[in-house]
DNA sequence: GTCAATAACGAATGACGGTCGTTTTATGGC
DNA sequence: GCCATAAAACGACCGTCATTCGTTATTGAC
């Protein structure tokens, strides 16, 4: 009975906000260049979205349910133990912080600004952390160790890698933090039998 | 030949804006805010800090030197390595962020949405992972794997913990990551006996 | 005491996220 | 086909904030 909300205009904000995040960062995105892009005007913006945060986690979202599938199917396919779970920290540490130009600060902007009142980031960072866990529980030949603690950790230095994604001294060091967590979590199951 | 900067002036400014970033964040405080309660007009502000992040930055540089040379102390009364270990990334994952009602957490916002222009940052980030890595070389009874990598993982954590403070589920799941991963560390340097 | 450099100030300025009042448009009942 | 209406769409506007500007007041050297 009466207009309705048009999932293309909708779509057409999301990727407008989308490109204009990956290439200046979510603070230095205005609402009025997401507009512009989008060809729509500001405010009809907010009929589909509730703020800019809302926009940013409505791109996350997906985006990260996305890349873990991924990441699931790549990793079953790896022979060993030791290249499952080097693959999974190089995507989670290398990967995923520099796709597309370090999108993943933008959320890193967003959780640190953010007053948790949004129920989104907990539950999507829960989220996370629970494909980690399964992740590292396939990859490792036995499970002696507190998986979860190490998945935690494994997301609290994702985000670390995020924001050091444009500041930390290039991919070496990443890469060698790589092989170092591999191998020692490695080890030390190997160290169990 | 000219009237001159005052440090008690400089210093007003520093302990106000501490104050004020520790109860409300980086964000939500203002400079007029600032500027009130040093008892200093806004703009003066501008005569001794170039910016609102130099602020910060002038705040948090000496208060992470001085809780490292804290922590060094602290450690080296420890009387063996699974408890300095511990005491380590306890510090560095729980006390560390839960400091100051969070005040790590503006670093994470400053460094999130800061364009690298900034070389404060990258120097202060390295002289951080260059304290981590002393302490954990001195923390563990031999050294053969790559502490530099573990340091870099665990200050990467460190952001993560410091962004979480205000989200993630609890101290709980920060205390089981401490222990799992001085466990971690202390049993693969222990199999190399 | 005078001079010049500059600290200090209050009043702008420009941007930004978000809201408001109004107009336009799609839709379902007739 | 037409009307009533709810909601999408719009442009103007608002309040806030970091930062800048033009001016005044203070200081130290001579």
């Amino acid at each position: 009975m009466a207009q309705v909300k048009k999932d293309e205009i909708r779509d057409r904000i999301l990727a407008s906000a989308e490109s204009l995040f990956a290439e200046h960062g979510y603070v230095d995105t205005t609402m009025a260049s997401i507009a512009k892009l989008a060809d729509v005007s500001k405010s009809n913006i907010y009929v589909y979205f509730g703020s800019k945060l809302e926009i940013l986690w409505a791109i996350s979202d997906p985006w990260l349910r996305e890349r873990f599938d991924a990441l699931e199917s790549e990793i079953a396919e790896l022979p060993d133990s030791q290249s499952r779970i080097e693959r999974l920290f190089e995507a989670l540490w290398i990967d995923l912080p520099a796709e597309r130009n370090g999108f993943a600060n933008n959320m890193m902007q967003a959780l640190s600004t953010t007053d948790d009142s949004d129920g989104y980031s907990r539950d999507l960072l829960a989220y996370c952390e629970t494909r980690i866990s399964t992740l590292l529980s396939r990859s490792l030949p036995a499970v002696p160790l507190d998986v979860q603690a190490i998945s935690h950790i494994a997301l609290m230095a994702f985000d670390g890698f995020a924001i050091g994604q444009r500041l930390s001294g290039g991919p070496d060091i990443a890469r060698n933090s790589v092989r170092a967590f591999a191998n020692l979590l490695h080890s030390d199951v190997q160290s169990m039998h």
